[in-house]
RNA sequence: GGCGGCGUAGCUCAGAUGGCUAGAGCAUGCGGUUCAUACCCGCAGUGUCCGGGGUUCAAGUCCCUGCGCCGCCA
């Protein structure tokens, strides 16, 4: 069959090392790697990249707090990234850090040629300045009375205890949160990015993609474009990031978002040097290819008005994002997640005791895509259990045990109309679900996916062949076989969603190599019985869990 | 405070461009089956589609307004 493949950029959002990767997260990149999966099993060439956000203010919080160096704690929290995210199944081509060298040095080679070209321009703007510490404070580190609530030491970001916005000249009795001593202001310079140039060129993009991005990534975007877009310092003054290379900004910082979203562009430069074909990266940012920006609802305008501004800005031919999906947040036990009051489920944690599977079927299957949803225990339990391990797993387990214990693990030929009907149904999901896959309803496809699961085992039920392997060995032959066939190719429909199961039921029907296409199983040969595929969870873990949150 | 999104069965969620007697999974009740991880299958429901106005032959779907939740910005 002739077959055209494709080129598709996957670029998920970059998380922050500040802390653990907990379920918000995963819930909000799962999407990236589904698609990736499916489009390697459809034959399109993948690259799929991301890496940890290392640098910026919070990062010299926590060390401070932790008493190490912003390095120690970005290089920790990689690492503790890199190791989840291989226990999650996340298959990115590339991951990377900014801190690494060649994504500072790219950055720095990009900032010189915008500022060459006249894209970056100075400005001079008054900050806090600590006499005591010699240096500029970021807003977060001025401290102050809160004018809303009274409250002392709020941040001049925003104020703890009564949750307002602030703008640290909104306070009073200023101190520095570092010395205590009372900061002033002191004028500095920074360099701008001209986006309001781009405001015409960025709207018609969004004109372009009408109806390929999310709702939510669409409307917010047409807002700021309403407003009008305002240029935007690129330059920080803090001590941690990639230094600008630009005479006159000595001891400067890069604004972490303009850094970690050309990092896409440096990890796809990286990945295609690293496989000893510098140039490959070329052809998934060109026109031709399709990109996929995979983040959270908060991430938006860093995806749809900042880097397409950038690409824009660089000239060129850069194919700026077809696809847009940003996922809304996730609730715990319908509370807001809260890191600094620990209401989260942490990722490293959750490994120990459940399944990647059963959480990325939860997330996809569960997380609404125009609102936000619900992580709860008794959800998640329950899906794991009657979904997940009654529908699937046990469709598997049970025709399985029935070839071994009455046709010696060998499959057996025939068939039936009602099979045929099944396995049509089955084979038409390729199509159905990878379109669905594809516009990014990825819920919608792993549901039409589960349908087909139970109408297998309605059909093993209608069949009866405990009965007819007493009567009709023949007739019970022929439902096995239809129901291994189905699960043959129910394996590789769900691989892109449940990647490791998958992998397990292909192993042991010894599938070499499947594609996104109907899988011919050959009569006749055996077939191994897998372990059971996904463990039920006794309900207990529901109120123990519960109980572990916000402590 | 300004802007945007959302508010649908007990629970979690589907329902572009108005035509539905409003759906799915789970939970609940009843029945069947025993190959299987007390699993699977069948049947049965249940909903002032957040409240209040309006447009229309027809509104969960459009408009206005009130309430609530979420996000962004200042």
């Amino acid at each position: 069959m002739f077959f055209l493949s494709r080129k598709i950029l996957i670029c998920s959002a970059w998380p922050y090392a500040n802390g653990s990767l907990h379920l918000g997260h995963t819930a909000a990149l799962l999407p990236a790697d589904i698609l990736a999966r499916y489009f390697r099993l459809r034959g399109d060439e993948v690259l799929f990249v991301s890496g940890s956000d290392c640098h910026g203010t919070p990062i010299t919080v926590k060390a401070a707090q932790d008493g190490l160096s912003p390095g120690e704690v970005a290089r920790r929290y990689h690492q503790e990234f890199v190791d989840s995210f291989a226990r999650l199944g996340f298959s990115y081509d590339r991951y990377t850090a900014t801190y690494d060298r060649e994504h500072q040095e790219q950055v720095q080679e990009i900032i010189r040629r915008l500022y060459g070209e006249g894209w970056l321009y100075p400005k001079e703007v008054e900050q806090y300045w600590c006499d005591h510490c010699q240096k500029f404070l970021p807003d977060r580190y001025v401290e102050g009375v809160c004018p809303h609530c009274g409250a002392k030491d709020a941040r001049g970001d925003q104020c703890d205890s009564c949750g307002r916005l602030l703008d640290p000249s909104d306070l009073t009795e200023l101190h520095c949160k570092l010395c205590g001593h009372g900061p002033r202001l002191r004028s500095t310079r920074h360099l701008y990015f001209k986006l309001s140039a781009l405001q015409e060129k960025i709207a018609a993009m969004v004109e372009e993609k009408e109806g390929k991005w999310r709702l939510n990534a669409r409307e917010t975007t047409r807002r700021y474009l309403r407003e009008g877009l305002l240029d935007r310092a690129i330059s920080r003054d803090i001590d941690w990031g990639v230094p600008l290379p630009i005479e006159g900004y000595e001891g400067k910082r890069v604004y972490v978002w303009f850094e970690a979203v050309l990092g896409y562009l440096s990890t796809s430069r990286r990945w295609a040097a690293e496989n000893g074909r510098p140039e490959a990266w070329k052809a998934f940012w060109g026109k031709d290819a399709t990109s996929y920006y995979v983040h959270g609802k908060d991430n938006i305008p860093f995806h749809t008005v900042i880097l397409p501004g950038l690409l824009l800005a660089l000239g060129g031919e850069w194919n700026l994002p077809d696809r847009v999906i940003s996922s809304e947040f996730l609730n715990i036990e319908g509370k807001k997640l809260s890191t600094s009051k620990n209401w989260a489920v942490w990722i490293p944690d959750f490994l120990e005791n459940y399944s990647a599977d059963s959480l990325r079927y939860f997330l996809t299957v569960n997380s609404p895509e125009a609102r936000d949803g619900d992580f709860s225990w008794r959800e998640y339990v329950e899906r794991n259990n009657g979904e997940l391990a009654g529908a699937w797993g046990n469709l598997v387990n049970r025709t399985l045990t029935f070839v071994h214990r009455y046709f010696d693990g060998i499959f057996p030929q025939g068939g039936n109309e009602e099979g045929k009907e099944l396995l049509a149904n089955i084979e038409a999901l390729y199509g159905q679900a990878g379109a669905l896959v594809e516009a990014g309803h990825l819920k919608e496809a792993l549901k039409l996916i589960f349908e087909q699961i139970r109408a297998c085992n309605r059909y093993f039920d209608s069949q009866a062949p405990w009965q007819t392997v007493k009567t009709a060995k023949e007739a019970c032959a022929g439902t096995i076989g239809v129901c291994l066939r189905a699960i043959a190719n129910l394996a590789v429909l769900t691989a892109p969603f449940l990647p490791f199961a998958s992998a397990e039921i292909v192993r042991a029907f010894a599938l070499a190599q499947p594609t996104w296409q109907w899988q011919e199983v050959t009569a006749g040969g055996p077939v191994a019985k897998p372990e059971i595929l996904f463990p039920s969870l006794d309900r207990s873990v529901i109120s123990r869990e519960i109980s572990r949150l916000g402590k």
